[in-house]
DNA sequence: TTCTTGCATTTTGCATACCATATGCCGTTC
DNA sequence: GAACGGCATATGGTATGCAAAATGCAAGAA
């Protein structure tokens, strides 16, 4: 029959407001300098709504989710705020994400191939050849954000990967600013290359531990150096 | 004057019907069993709503949140039904557990007394006298779940906790399912005695392996044995 | 009998209306 | 002049209305 011919492929389907809204207002708050100033950002609903052309209720459920996702603190009754988080909730993300890509690196060891792993080090490849980065700092950061975002996808778990995504969202100002510091820079390469060698040799204990130790070192240098935070 | 006798407490602001039916929602989807049947169990918003006495409004934020928390699959223009977890989702569920209990693990060694260490053997007091359980299985299965829940609370890291809190709850259904198996329950108890005895040593390295193989053998275990997962 | 097609019904998604509360201003009082 | 109380306004929470889309059923054709 004619239909077999065609080959249509399902149309997309509409992407609904709230989705779009929450898409829009995620990447605004995950680009503003949050830490900044100590001013409170307000959400307001109705402003939104006429500034997006939508009513409120799309824009109230995508609030909803950024909620959620602790982007968003929602005051009853006061209204929607971009949220600030508090030093010592910076330092449990922290803690989380040691747990969660050290297991990462026991899964890639497990599951990835030679070559996936050796795609690691092409990434710092532009950094490596006389030992330090020649890029500019914030594309060092942007690299080193990648850096750890591979070893989760590599580790073949979804569930690690969606858990730390938001997670690197909520750290990323505050690791522009700390990584932004040139010896941490250097220091964190050499610490990519020893996770990297240790995936190379299949190395899960050393793998383990080199991957929770570096995060955790990036948590005491917030414990004890970072003070722009509540 | 007279006020300062009255010693008034905050009037406690009353919760929002959003948070009402959210809460309402969740323990009749957690303690109902997801898994029993085949057929998809819808969430009618307007059915609900009326059910409720309030209007679709809340129903929506409510399910928009369990959406987000992965309690309620929402179809767009079809409806919301609840999660039903698929088998790879539910190890990697797993996988998550062991490696944020892993790391309480070490914060426990870190930063609890011993006092609160020993409140862990307490609570299998009415089982290891005779080295079996003496209580029925279920009731096990909750202190099985307390035990769990203990670590993170004795590892004073919120976040680790909060995390872990839905992904108890994912999983009580399939818990109360495979932890039905006697052979199991005892096995259980025996590492539960191994990772306070670690944790009384404050054998930092050995708790962590402990407490992480321990997940991951249940995880193993829904691996070969479970097939009512789709 | 079986497949198709069009219509009716159901139901979600968005918009709007309403209500209760929080906030801020202004007038009054001491 | 300062402080308190009442009122107006703004805003979030809830309810309802409306339109588009999906599902189901029934009638007609092969």
């Amino acid at each position: 029959m004619a239909v077999a011919q065609l080959s249509l492929k399902p149309v997309e389907n509409p992407v609904a407001l709230k989705d779009r809204i929450y898409e829009s207002l995620k990447s605004a708050i995950t680009s503003m300098n949050v830490y900044e100033d100590d001013r409170e950002h307000r959400l307001d609903e109705r402003k939104l709504s006429v500034e997006l052309g939508v009513s409120r209720t799309p824009v109230r459920e995508a609030l909803c989710r950024l909620e959620n996702e602790g982007f968003v603190q929602n005051i009853p009754r006061r209204g929607a705020f971009v949220a600030r988080k508090s030093k010592k909730e910076v330092l449990e993300m922290i803690t989380v994400w040691a747990a969660l890509e050290s297991m990462a690196a026991r899964l890639i060891i497990e599951n990835a191939t030679a070559e996936e792993v050796a795609t690691l080090r092409e990434m710092f490849s532009s950094f490596d050849e006389d030992g330090a980065p020649k890029a500019r700092i914030d594309e060092y950061s942007e690299t080193n954000i990648s850096f750890h975002q591979a070893l989760f996808r590599l580790s073949r778990c979804d569930l690690l990967s969606r858990i730390t995504e938001n997670l690197f969202l909520h750290m990323r100002s505050i690791r522009m600013r700390t990584i932004a510091e040139k010896d941490r820079a250097s220091r964190s390469i050499i610490d990519h290359m020893s996770i990297i060698e240790a995936l190379e040799a299949r190395d899960t204990e050393l793998a383990e531990r080199l991957v929770r130790q570096h995060t955790l070192d990036l948590g005491r240098h917030v414990e004890e150096h970072v003070d722009w935070l509540e």
